[in-house]
This record gives C-alpha cells, structure tokens and sequence, in this order.
DNA sequence: ATACTGACCACCA
DNA sequence: GTGGTGGCCAGTA
C-alpha cells in the first residue's frame, strides 16, 4: 500500500479535535481515498501510534468490536457518552 | 494464481 | 429494528 496515503490517514486522524467524532469511511474521505474505508481500519489497527484513533467510529456511530471497551473508555475521558453502545444522533 | 478474512459502507427487503 | 448482498482493498494461507 501507498505509505503517503497511510501518512495522510494519520494526519486526517490527528486533525480530529478532542470532543469530536469522525467515521471510517469520513477519514477516508478526507484522506483523498473516498470508499477505502477498509483502509483506514487496517491502517488503525497497524497503528497503535500516538493517534486519537478512539474519535474514529462506524458509519452507524457504533464502536469496533475488538476495541470497544477501551474506546468507550476513552471517549468518556473526552466527554463523549455512548449510549447502549453507540454514538447518540449528530445531524 | 485462488480463497478467505477483516477496527468498513451503502442499499434494499 | 434486523439481515442479506455487493463493493471495496490489503494481508494471509
């Protein structure tokens, strides 16, 4: 895989403010990889870096499975509740 | 080379 | 709300 693109990924990721949430598929996005969602997982989970990967969350604002208490916990930190599991409403 | 798998997503029934 | 399908791309066997 491209490693600008795992490094644009970070940044992306980085650029998420403590407090915010963002998604798979929105880092991608963002990231100039539109629909590499997968991607983004993959290059998380590779990761364990210096990266508030805990703001990134399903499209359906639910956590990864793998992860889940630990980002719950996390986000707590910050100031984000998940209720029964997932991320309340944002429109 | 094929086949399966996975920190995913949109769409439809 | 749930569940199936197809698409996605990279790694692994």
């Amino acid at each position: 895989m491209d490693d600008a693109a795992v490094e644009r990924v970070r940044e992306v990721v980085r650029s998420i403010p403590p407090g915010e949430t963002s998604t798979y598929g929105e880092v991608a996005a963002r990231a100039g990889m539109p629909g590499r969602a997968r991607m983004v997982g993959r290059i998380l989970a590779e990761d364990g870096h210096d990266i508030p990967w805990h703001r990134v969350l399903r499209a359906d604002g639910t956590c990864a499975k793998h992860v889940a208490q630990e980002q719950a916990a996390r986000l707590r930190t910050e100031g984000i509740l998940l209720v029964d599991g997932r991320l309340p409403r944002r429109p």
